[in-house]
DNA sequence: CTGTGTGCAAAGCTTTTGCACTACT
DNA sequence: AGTAGTGCAAAAGCTTTGCACACAG
């Protein structure tokens, strides 16, 4: 995995600060920087980093995917009138233990998105 | 919403039983009955439906979403090597309250996803 | 006859794959 | 010089939109 350009451009936008991230938006970004990257090479990337534990992948709709730079234990709100993504800490809605997971597999990852959407006073 | 001859189809296969179906798997099933509707017609179906409440959406992989004939609250286990989707029982991981919701919003549905693998013998 | 609602073909968008190139051994 | 790894163009796939048709009022 080598750091090369596109990558270290990458990274820096995803962990400039805790934030979620649409594929989208980071191929935005990247753009709007200098050396830009092409679309293939940034999902490529995001995958990538996503493989490696460096980012989070948060699901929220088909063809909508949040890469998050926190990867600490947490969950997220999902506006789906805004599509903003939240972060929940941890402490305020502990996940109990697993239950047992079926023979022969192991749990990788626990996503819990909590979908909310804005009042309407109608 | 006419009970149309593709929407009854499609509801048929769906609460046949409780299970969890792709899109990809009830346009199949759908196309191996008699009438068969398009795949278009399938998806503007399932969203319809799962606009109504009457099956829920899981969301487990972009271009992966699974429909959901059993509505009642509960979580999912998916293996990601076998895209296997199994309901978790409510009570063997119970969710603590929702913590605040940001103002002006209100919550519309918890997911949890726990994704699991097949354990590996190397 | 007009309006509402449905089904499907075609378009759109995200994402993935395959190939040419680069850098290293 | 060979090999492994990277970046991107092009392809693939899922999903959505827009239009013609059918039915109800």
């Amino acid at each position: 995995m080598t750091p090369t350009q596109q990558r270290v451009e990458i990274a820096q936008i995803l962990f400039a600060r805790p934030q979620h991230l649409s594929a989208e938006q980071v191929l935005s970004l990247v753009n709007a920087e200098h050396t830009a990257a092409s679309k293939a090479t940034v999902y490529n990337t995001l995958n990538l980093f996503a493989q490696k534990g460096l980012v989070r992948e948060v699901i929220v709709d088909p063809s909508k995917v949040f890469y998050d730079s926190t990867t600490h234990e947490h969950h997220h709100f999902f506006n789906i009138d805004t599509c903003e993504l939240t972060d929940v800490p941890v402490g305020l809605m502990p996940v109990g233990e697993l239950p047992a997971v079926p023979p022969g597999t192991e749990a990788v990852a626990v996503d819990v998105i909590i979908r909310i959407r804005n009042t309407e006073r109608s």
